[in-house]
DNA sequence: CCTATAATGAGAATCATTATCAAAGAGCCT
DNA sequence: AGGCTCTTTGATAATGATTCTCATTATAGG
């Protein structure tokens, strides 16, 4: 069902694993919503249907294989999204009221300016850049 | 000991609570130390003298006073640092292997450029921007 | 169809964090 | 100093998210 189905799949196999009927449960739930979801949250998303440890199981999976990528929000939760390359490579506004997170995509001119900085940071500490992810705190249009 | 004894005092009896020794401590380990830290890192610190529910109470009540910043890390540990009033403005390197965080400050030229793109990035949704953090992802000098 | 291997389900175990409650400490009034 | 009240602490139990275990089931390849 997921558009993606075919480059996961592809993804998948040239990590060594399957991409399973439980696998593909998760994904198809994480690309039905709109942002970041946790274990749990996805456990109900998919009806109870696939066990808790299993939907763990599942994320450790796809994330190993770079297809969903971890979000640390508040009080310890961890919630997932899609990685970049399915997605599209995007920033974060976070509420610093209701804690929402929120998906913002920087039009090509500021995101190139912000490519061009991350490298100059760093480039100033002996540290090899791998991605970077830009988050602004604020306060969305509901808590105003 | 802190540089900024004072005015985390004024700042916590402003709140109403007490700037007691147990507090003292907690701060004085997150000023010695140069970057972000958790509640065990912080017990460690200190040598085990201060009982880990005792770290945990001590960051919540200096959290709540503005005088620590939490910073959630990977797989659900919550580090905390001085806030920025106290410690300055910075940004961060995380290395994607060990989990490792350091602090960095840009240079001026930099930092106002960022500032003015983030300025543009919050005008873009409507968002009211209050501050930000560039995290930037990669692999620190032991990990290589 | 058989076999070897990977994946799943259910629950126990672990780790970070929070809540509880009795005891110790600080401020205050006399 | 003594007594009173309110805050803070320490030790520990409870919670919640996440990981591990292991017996069972599904899958791919012969």
């Amino acid at each position: 069902m997921p558009i993606h189905d075919r480059r996961i799949e592809e993804r998948l196999s040239e990590t060594g694993v399957r991409y399973t009927t439980g696998r593909r449960h998760v994904v198809a739930a994480l690309e039905r919503v709109d942002g970041p979801r946790s274990a749990a949250e996805l456990h109900l998303e998919m009806g109870g249907e696939v066990p808790v440890s299993s939907v763990y199981r599942s994320l450790a999976v796809l994330e190993e294989a770079g297809v969903v990528e971890p979000h640390h929000g508040a009080r310890g939760i961890t919630r997932y999204e899609m990685a970049e390359w399915l997605a599209g490579h995007h920033h974060h506004l976070v509420c610093i009221e209701c804690g929402a997170v929120e998906d913002i995509e920087l039009p090509e001119g500021l995101e190139l300016e912000l490519e061009r900085l991350v490298g100059q940071v760093s480039g100033l500490a002996s540290f090899s850049a791998g991605g970077h992810s830009l988050e602004v705190d604020g306060c969305c249009v509901r808590c105003r």
